[in-house]
DNA sequence: GTGAAAGCGCTAACAC
DNA sequence: GTGTTAGCGCTTTCAC
């Protein structure tokens, strides 16, 4: 209960050794008398010992934990897909034998502190930085340290650094171009805010498929939503009051498709007959709702997160310090043939 | 860069005074001569010390972190709303200057371990539990220790605790009379697994609207899901294939009653109408579906906890050391009058 | 005001 | 095999 802490001290007196041969026997060194180990071993068992992990972290230079620092803002704006991963880099982690130090920040300035919080005050071993943005200067800041990070998404900082990504370009291209080979010609895109990378290439990929095939990238098809239900709403009712209203849409993420989706409903169109619609992500509920959508391993992409990490802090090399994993192309009832002009 | 640390000596070295005396000026003690201070802090700052977490956090006694352990299986058994749970906790302890240390930790022998490791291993100060169980052994365990924790559910084991919990029986009493109130009488419930302390209390809820109104409680009715989508779509199989179909289906989380949603339109019935549907959570994209449901707070859940958790690890007392939030009724469009018999 | 000394609990180098 | 000594980086008496 209230009990003092029973420390390698307490253990020393009660047994008589010291507390280096206590250290010694209770981690495991092999030269130390069978007999001793048996006795210390008991003490330990019987005292309740548990080691001190603060104490061995400063003498080892080493915490045996990761960093993880949630860029997310209040309620209702965390990606529900944030669980997925850390279930993933959890899970992975404890494999190992460490854990995972979280903090929750918002971008903006106090971002980088809670970073150097944790880098400077050595609290971790190394980082995982999600969700990467335009020039991201997390990842600027960790490369002017020498603490080991990856990072899940690429960045255009000119440096190189150890990435896990989805290949949203590819990902969306293969889509896109399954709806044109589906007749439609008119494809609206609800994008995600452009300061986010995957953004970027999700937008990229929808661009490339069009131009590919002869259809005009027009900017009037393309609305900047913000990954929430509000953002589809809102994308679905500025596209769908276009003169020449798209016959099919794209959305950057799931949720956002999935409302876009009801927004349409609500005004009479049935889904994957008078308006195709498309997500990214294969979030539970789309499954559900049969919205075609590609699908991120999200929680295998944790898992080697992990693993990554967990080799550059024992100073391995990476044999593939870049991956880009292709998403697959999930087809369901919301996407059709066109049938409206 | 590759730099050596910078700690309280080399500061000592560079400036001539004593450690403690830099310790002094660098944690703002007032009896150090002011000069001497902007000596201090301008090498400080000049040689770009940061205090060793570690080793404070050793003298000190005292971490500044609080543990999380997430009893979640692999890919796609995770809550949704962990991640703003883990947003509410997460964000509201950055206003203490806390951090969370997270663990993955499937239920099974290898649970208690992790507690252990982080209450024996004096990593937190203290500890959130989430999502109890019948005769929690999580609970049992932490109250034979003296660390403060807080906990998101109730169970019966017999002894009090701090918690915090939605009044689930509450909520779905007021949701199951408000389907009465719309003529059915044979109503579905598909439950969270009945070891998952929350689903008693909802279908308890459910159990007494019936009884009160003089519906039989009927266990044909219920039917015990797994919380995933898998869950919803069985439960709405099994009890649309009754003799006597339910006219309303009520479902203990949100995942469940949108995959039970989507069932029962497979088969051509309109929601609302032939079927009516309601859920638990409010979940974003219950929203977008229309789905009738209850709202629990979540983010501020996880802030609340994060402040009762906080009271405690200062000594203070808390004037409200049980928390039950009622969830909120939110009525849309997959529930309506009972039209057919 | 400032410094010397001790100690948080652990591990590691070196002796014997 | 085992003990002595030192030290991880910090804070905190207790002198002066």
């Amino acid at each position: 209960m209230m009990s003092p802490q029973v420390t390698l001290k307490t253990i020393s007196k009660y047994t008589g050794f010291s507390v280096t041969t206590v250290s010694r026997a209770l981690t495991g060194y092999n030269d130390v008398a069978k007999e001793t180990r048996e006795i210390i071993l008991a003490a330990a068992n019987k005292l309740g010992y548990y080691p001190n992990l603060t104490a061995r972290q400063l003498q080892k230079q080493r915490n045996d934990t990761i960093g993880l620092i949630l860029p997310t803002y209040g309620p209702r704006f965390n990606d529900p897909y944030f669980s997925e991963l850390i279930a993933g880099i959890g899970n992975q982690l404890s494999n190992f034998g460490m854990s995972l130090l979280l903090s929750v920040q918002a971008p903006g300035p106090d971002e980088i502190s809670a970073y150097r919080h944790m880098v400077e005050g050595k609290r971790v071993d190394g980082l995982i930085v999600v969700r990467t943005r335009n020039e991201d200067e997390r990842i600027k800041y960790l490369l002017t340290t020498s603490l080991p990070f990856v990072v899940f998404g690429r960045s255009n900082i000119g440096t190189s650094f150890n990435f896990i990504d989805e290949d949203g370009e590819a990902g969306v291209y293969e889509l896109t171009e399954y709806l044109i080979s589906l007749g439609h010609k008119r494809i609206g895109f609800i994008s995600a805010p452009f300061n986010l990378m995957f953004a970027n290439y999700r937008l990229e990929g929808y661009r490339k498929a069009l131009i590919d095939h002869g259809i005009d990238f027009n900017l009037q098809y393309v609305y900047e939503g913000d990954l929430t239900r509000k953002g589809g709403e809102l994308g679905a009712k500025k596209l769908l009051s276009l003169a020449e209203k798209p016959t099919a849409i794209l959305a950057s993420n799931d949720l956002m498709a999935l409302s876009a989706m009801s927004s349409a409903q609500e005004i009479g169109l049935t889904i994957g007959k008078d308006l195709s619609i498309a997500g990214f992500d294969d979030i539970p509920p789309s499954d559900v709702f049969s919205l075609t959508t590609l699908r991120q391993p999200i929680y295998h992409i944790g898992c080697l997160l992990s693993s990554m990490l967990y080799k550059l802090i024992q100073n391995e090399t990476l044999d593939e310090p870049q991956v880009l994993l292709k998403p697959q192309l999930i087809i369901r009832n919301s996407t059709g043939e066109r049938l409206v002009d």
